[in-house]
DNA sequence: GCCAACGTTGGC
DNA sequence: GCCAACGTTGGC
């Protein structure tokens, strides 16, 4: 089982959209690594779900129920979109501030590429996040 | 609100 | 195929 992080505007559509629709299309994804990433993605993976611009920070787990398909929302191109659900909100948010002067984090995709906006996380970076987000 | 970083586009 | 110009994202 993989380990993803997904990044979402709160603005646009937050963990409070997704806990309330408990299932949804992650679809708009624009971006050819980013799309890459999903398309990897397998039934059971769990996602980090990141809030960028006004929150910054690693607010809550969801899970992978939908491999990769074809985005409803792409009018041309070939884009693609999982569908996933919302797990839990975390003890903690963890935020960005933190997560880049974590010391096993210094390579971690949103520390290295800040506008990526589905990545893969190593299971050290993963137990990383946890531990900061008081879940282990 | 500004700007750095990155991706994409288009001219040559 | 290179690279300048431009647009977008996202941190500060």
């Amino acid at each position: 089982m993989k380990k993803w992080l997904i990044k979402s505007d709160p603005e646009e559509y937050g963990w409070n959209e997704m806990q309330k629709d408990k299932t949804t299309l992650w679809t708009g994804v624009r971006n050819y690594q980013a799309r890459n990433n999903m398309r990897a993605m397998k039934k059971g993976d769990a996602l980090l779900f990141y809030h960028s611009n006004a929150d910054m920070a690693v607010v809550a787990i969801c899970q992978v129920v939908g491999e990769a398909m074809p985005d409803p929302t792409a009018t041309e191109g070939d884009w693609s979109c999982v569908e996933i659900k919302a797990v839990k909100k975390l003890k903690q948010p963890v935020p960005l501030a933190q997560i880049k002067s974590h010391k096993d984090l210094k390579e971690f995709g949103l520390v290295r590429n800040g506008r990526l906006s589905v990545m893969p996380v190593s299971e050290k970076e993963w137990e990383a996040i946890m531990t900061m987000a008081g879940e282990y």
